[in-house]
DNA sequence: AACGGGTGATTGCAAACGCAACTATGAGGC
DNA sequence: GCCTCATAGTTGCGTTTGCAATCACCCGTT
């Protein structure tokens, strides 16, 4: 587990292990910073934007509780509750599925629609200046293009951006 | 901007967004991959590996809480109680500091030690798996560059491989 | 039509989290 | 010394998480 061998010559596996920790590590920075910037402006937190991207790309603005539990990437397991809370803020709304009645419907409303919106100013602004700025262009391509091809293997996942 | 009319033309902002993304859901689905191989293998969870790796690198296998806090990546407002649940397993002790009688060192234990070492060895595979097998090591190369870059201006935290 | 197994969604509960006090100690001015 | 402010670490508390039931319903078989 060493990292280095005691030289300038890193084993290949030395590489990458050291490539995940910086993914680990910069991804978890990065949202810890946007959280915080969320919470300054008095917005709900991250996984609430998560869930309202995916409904607002979603046909219709609506998706089954399971299909929008498949993507949503923050907050797996608590789908549910996460949509009860946003329910209850009237971002979305809950609607009976006809044709298998064990089924329901999320829906987004134009409240939810708005107030993403309104968390995407402040999200984009932080990634831009902790993230976008950083980088060029050529490097953003190269690292959406790798982790692309990891993701890919990892799931049929796709949530585009914003 | 790029308003070069090759085919297909995002924006640059486009374009980093989508880096972000992409970095932003790899991550979580690596992580969620790894937490589940350490707890079907019933290691405790990630950021106790974190804690141990930290503590290792420290001189002495011993920190103050405070330096501790600034260097873990997960949970970071509750080292205190995370510390608290592993001094119960046995995996670090804490001792009190002389200099400074508020302050308290954690310190590493034999038992800490081994742990870690066992976690490492799940926590390895899932990663070359999930990821190193997926990637090239100029990608990997590439990927580490770019987010140090990054990581660097969101603060002097390094956190090594393993 | 009744049975049995499977699936969609919710719920109950213990554990863990985020944050705001709080305690105890140190450090500087007077 | 005493007063005040800053710092290290812990604790209290309301919220959120992870997971294992549980409920409600669908569907293929008999």
């Amino acid at each position: 587990m060493g990292a280095a061998k005691s030289g300038k010559n890193s084993s290949e596996s030395d590489v990458k292990n050291r490539a995940w920790a910086r993914l680990f590590v910069t991804s978890a920075l990065l949202l810890e910073r946007v959280e915080a910037a969320l919470k300054d402006a008095k917005l709900p937190p991250l996984a609430w934007y998560d869930l309202l991207w995916i409904l607002e790309n979603a046909e219709g603005g609506r998706l089954r509780m399971h299909d929008l539990a498949a993507r949503v990437v923050l907050s797996r397991y608590n789908v549910t509750r996460l949509a009860d809370r946003m329910e209850k803020e009237g971002l979305i709304a809950r609607e009976r599925c006809e044709e298998d009645r064990r089924g329901a419907y999320c829906v987004l409303t134009a409240a939810g629609r708005a107030l993403r919106k309104r968390m995407w100013t402040v999200y984009k602004g932080r990634i831009n200046a902790c993230f976008g700025e950083r980088i060029t262009i050529e490097e953003a391509r190269m690292l959406a293009g790798t982790l692309e091809k990891v993701q890919h293997h990892l799931r049929g996942r796709t949530l585009e951006q914003p």
